[in-house]
RNA sequence: UGGGACGUCGCCAAGUGGUUAAGGCACGGGGUUUUGAUCCCCGCAUUCGUAGGUUCGAAUCCUACCGUCCCAGCCA
């Protein structure tokens, strides 16, 4: 298995920091245990699109086989087809595969169904698994509470054989929904609550995706999931810690069954992040009620969502290597993450000129026929990325933020009768605020100073600051999207009386129809991404024409001069 | 009130009886800069949830207490 993890950049430090799952492998690989293979498993339930948090397990998995040379298997765990969909399949493997990561093999737990129906057979016959009567209203009375114990069901000594006929039955499907359930037969009066007979399968006459009609009793996750973990040789398997008290029952079966291989779960903690949610149901929700626009929408945490906003899947790797692996619970500033975007899209996106907020200039100096066009490169530390042309015309456009008629005094940028160098170009001075009726600013008249174009001597001469452009005549309109955070409070559901809905950030989306930008990017393909000097990182959205530029804002840069502006 | 787990700098997180208690992010200060970006320096826990105890020596061992999270789906 190859993928970018190999790439000899694809982590800056070669030393990988520690943690307790990368030095529990590595222990095992040591002492020979599971002759020094690694083979874990991403087993995502397809019911949903993946967020920045299965993209945690998925680097987890992934890479702790990756690194200690095994292998890892993407395996959907559709055991419950009451909940599962078609569709979300593709899209899973679209975003493990966008990642980075490649899987050694595909499996399904549905593949499994005939095996798991002989194990489960097999439990009945060791007087391990009774076929219960009791309703689920029953069960849960029978099933005690936190600090009571469980009862026995009084199906809990039916005999073997009896079992083994009514379980076969109930495959035939001779019975209905809910009528009968195939249990565990552990401990009723065990404190932790999984072991007390769980149940290992139930009726549900509901078509598979995958199985059609076949079958109509289907495993429960806890069945169905260590013994597929087995079947498939798992050495490690990799969870979160909501499963640590499932782990007895994980072994247990093991245990009671004929099968050779026990691979060992392993538990860590989610990776939270603020300002978002990250819980199927709760993304579920933004969509079906329309808060976003669909499962990509950019603003949303799930992979596809970020990839569309321009997130580079290498940072979202490193972002995840960075904050580490353990078992408490963590909530990590979107900061963190949005400063791993930046690291990753300052080294390779190539630089371009782009106004957001249009404010004519009209170059007083400047032949009103003339367009000169200066060579300018594409990175400023990188110079084997090459050059691009950009035209400077009389009349040009710059950001309106860029000009204060009365501003305080670190600004700066432009003023009246200021000085300011034009990117890549020359300085310029405001000879003239020209009003509209209404008395805002309807645009500037400058005059340029011819020897501080760039490369000429005169160009040592410094200003206090430097602002973006674009010809007027030459640039593009484009539409461009600003993001911010999707929720306004750092915790939208830290409040379990008030819904998550009602901490939507009203201005998490800008569009700015009006925006001017270097005309060669129209042409660039869905995905491309640049930084527009002084303003962010932005990607070409798919939706983007040649004749209708659409960029969408991945990050915007670092901006101390917010910081100064606001006190 | 049962069981499982977790509490080390504002946020993550190394550390498993003897270290000046790593590192990253954030933050503060300085330098370079035709992006107030990047980059580069420097600073940033006498202290490890609390209280006792063991020890020549503890974040690391023991005891008690406090706090947080998960578990009573025929979900995963």
């Amino acid at each position: 298995m190859k993928t970018q993890g190999e790439d000899s950049s694809a982590f800056g430090t070669p030393e990988l920091r520690t943690h307790f799952i990368r030095n529990r492998i590595r222990e095992d690989v040591a002492a020979g245990r599971n002759d020094g293979r690694v083979i874990t498993r991403f087993p995502p339930e397809p019911n949903g699109f993946l967020h920045i948090g299965h993209a945690k397990s998925i680097c987890i998995n992934f890479g702790m086989a990756d690194e200690f040379g095994g292998s890892t298997n993407l395996r959907f765990d559709d055991t419950n087809p009451e909940r599962e969909e078609a569709l979300y399949y593709e899209r899973i493997m679209e975003d493990v595969r966008w990642l980075g990561f490649d899987w050694q093999a595909l499996h399904h737990a549905s593949d499994y169904f005939e095996q798991l129906y002989g194990f489960a057979c097999e439990l009945i016959e060791r007087g391990l698994a009774y076929v219960d009567s009791l309703s689920a209203e029953q069960m849960r009375e029978y099933r005690g509470t936190l600090t009571e114990p469980g009862r026995a069901s009084p199906d809990r000594d039916r005999a073997i054989a009896e079992s083994l006929e009514l379980f076969k039955r109930m495959r035939a499907g001779e019975f209905s929904d809910g009528s009968y359930t195939l249990r565990a037969k552990i401990d009723m009066s065990a404190a932790n609550i999984n072991l007390r007979d769980p149940i290992l399968y139930r009726i549900r006459k509901i078509p598979h995706h995958r199985t059609g009609d076949r079958w109509c009793v289907y495993p429960t996750y806890d069945f169905a999931h260590g013994i597929s973990d087995a079947i498939e040789g798992i050495t490690h398997s990799l969870c979160t810690l909501e499963f640590e008290d499932h782990r007895p029952l994980y072994d247990w079966l093991l245990d009671h069954i004929s099968i050779d291989c026990h691979p060992q779960q392993i538990e860590f903690a989610r990776g939270n992040i603020d300002f978002t949610v990250l819980s199927k149901r709760r993304l579920k929700r933004l969509v079906t009620e329309g808060h976003v626009d669909g499962w990509d929408d950019p603003r949303m945490p799930t992979l596809a969502g970020l990839r569309r906003r321009g997130y580079p899947p290498l940072a979202i790797r490193r972002f995840w290597e960075s904050v580490g692996v353990s078992k408490s619970e963590s909530i990590i500033p979107m900061i963190v993450l949005e400063n791993a975007v930046r690291d990753e899209l300052n080294e390779r996106a190539p630089r371009s000129m782009a106004v957001l907020r249009p404010l004519k200039i009209v170059l007083s100096n400047f032949p009103a026929d003339e367009t000169r066009w200066l060579e300018v490169p594409l990175h400023p530390q990188r110079e084997e990325m090459g050059t691009r042309r950009i035209a400077i015309t009389r009349e040009i456009y710059i950001e309106q933020d860029d000009f204060m008629l009365d501003p305080p005094g670190k600004f700066f940028r432009l003023k009246p009768g200021g000085e300011v160098r034009l990117r890549n170009a020359f300085i310029i001075r405001c000879d003239e605020v020209v009003t509209a009726a209404d008395g805002s600013v309807d645009h500037l008249v400058c005059s340029f100073d011819p020897d501080t174009m760039s490369g000429l001597p005169g160009a040592s001469r410094k200003v206090k600051g430097t602002i973006h452009w674009v010809s007027a005549s030459h640039g593009k309109r484009a539409t461009v999207r600003l993001y911010d955070r999707l929720f306004s409070v750092a915790n939208p559901t830290a409040d379990r009386d008030t819904d998550f809905i009602e901490h939507l950030n009203p201005q998490s989306l800008e569009t700015i129809d009006d925006a001017v930008i270097e005309p060669d990017l129209a042409a660039q393909p869905s995905g491309h991404q640049v930084q527009f000097e002084r303003t962010g990182y932005f990607a070409v959205d798919p939706d983007s024409t040649p004749e209708q530029p659409l960029l969408n804002r991945t990050v915007s840069l670092r901006d101390s001069w917010a910081k100064i502006a606001q006190s």
